[in-house]
DNA sequence: GCGCTTATCGCAC
DNA sequence: GTGCGATAAGCGC
């Protein structure tokens, strides 16, 4: 795999609705120890609908989202359509998270 | 229990 | 060749 990002979504792809995945899961996923990462290439996000990045967290189910800058614009908006998916975030955090974590 | 530091991997400059 | 980045885990206080 010559393109770690496009491994990122190809594994992100496989996460169903409704639940969430973690970097460290997806790092995991590709036999690697990148999570750094796969965050940023999420961050390029070219397949925006498809690899859903807001359905990445934490290994502790928070966000995380872009260093802190979440309540303002990227993730916040995303939230609310996690929990038309059924995945609830309150305070930034995913509810359930262990009920829901995806794991390949 | 909370906070800070170190470790890790790939990519961009 | 060096630095940086949507983290993770361990150690210290």
């Amino acid at each position: 795999m010559t393109n770690f990002d496009e491994a990122v979504y190809e594994v992100l792809r496989k996460v169903p609705r409704g639940s969430v995945t973690t970097y460290k899961n997806i790092a995991n996923a590709l036999n690697t120890k990148a999570y750094r990462r796969v965050g940023t290439s999420l961050k390029n996000n070219p397949y925006a609908p498809e690899v859903p990045c807001h359905r990445v967290v934490k290994n502790d189910g928070s966000i995380g989202g872009f260093m802190g800058h979440i309540s303002g614009s990227t993730i916040t908006k995303k939230i609310e359509l996690l929990k038309s998916e059924g995945v609830e975030v309150i305070n930034g955090k995913v509810v359930d998270f262990g009920k829901i974590c995806w794991r390949g």
